[in-house]
DNA sequence: TTTTAATTTCAATACTTTTTGAAACTTCAG
DNA sequence: CTGAAGTTTCAAAAAGTATTGAAATTAAAA
């Protein structure tokens, strides 16, 4: 396959990918561009790249940067921004890990938490209580699971599978 | 907490949490709903708890029926349907690891496999190369994680956290 | 077979999210 | 300070997604 092409298969893909999982396309489509670039990238280099406008590509650069897996960095001598992402998948995946675990799991847990005195008995009552609470405990380890897996390395996630 | 108050919150904490997983978010309340009733429902049932139409209501049955967390049943003498969640948390989690899967990682490991061979030689198809080699590692485990996931029994997912 | 209850489909509409683009802002150099 | 290069913000527009509601379909009852 031509490389122009698979360039543009990688960063269609991620961007898919990406829009499964409630990560904006464009910014997954940015994450991509950075990814398979060797050098550092300024924001005119992915807007001409990627066909987008300089806000778009401003929004979500930054939020690529919130989410830890994108890095600011300066030449000398140059008053752009130049960007680079994190090359390392593993480390992506536990950055990735932890934002979901902290816009998600955080919420529903707390949640879970509020609902846990419900007033009045009957069949009604009983398995509203008997649901929540199944669902508390399986969120629980889920948790740690999820806390435990950012914080792990590589040959952690590798053993599982012997 | 009163019960009506409790329901209420349950239902829009699992209808938040669905939409963070593109799930939308009336098929995670009609599931809420089904997951805290004692009795299977009729879309009557559910149309009146939740305020939507009867379209939306069966398209959306339909789609969880689909992804395999809820089932159909006939009650003698009654033409209408009746609808019931599976209760099993960990049943549940299964299921939609392994949609999930289905609909997101098969794809990526297509493209991937699509991408093998790369034209041309240089920094960025060295680069590419790499990329795309490594998430193929990385998603092939994964892969291998979540099929063994779906198929497992909960004790394995438990003895994980020790 | 005809009638009637229930369900499904889908074009139109409503709603949500993303993207644009231009103005406001920041930062550095002269 | 002033001007130029670069970046961010945000209201408005576009694109994408979900929902309605009524017509079409299906299936049980009479």
């Amino acid at each position: 396959m031509e490389f122009e092409k698979a360039k543009e298969e990688f960063i269609s893909a991620w961007g898919n990918l990406g829009s499964n999982w409630g990560i904006n396309r464009t910014m997954a489509q940015i994450h991509a561009l950075l990814l398979i670039s060797p050098v550092a990238l300024t924001t005119e280099d992915m807007m001409e790249e990627l066909k987008i406008s300089r806000g778009n590509t401003s929004m979500n650069t930054r939020a690529l940067i919130d989410w830890g897996v994108v890095k600011k960095e300066n030449k000398l001598g140059d008053r752009k921004e130049y960007f680079v992402a994190t090359k390392d998948v593993w480390e992506l995946a536990r950055r990735i890990a932890q934002e979901r675990k902290k816009r998600e799991l955080d919420p529903l847990l707390a949640t879970l938490e509020n609902l846990q005195n419900i007033e009045g008995e009957g069949k009604q009552v009983d398995e509203l209580k008997t649901i929540t609470q199944q669902i508390g405990t399986f969120a629980k380890k889920a948790d740690k699971l999820l806390t435990f897996f950012s914080k792990a390395k590589y040959s952690w996630f590798t053993s599982l599978l012997r």
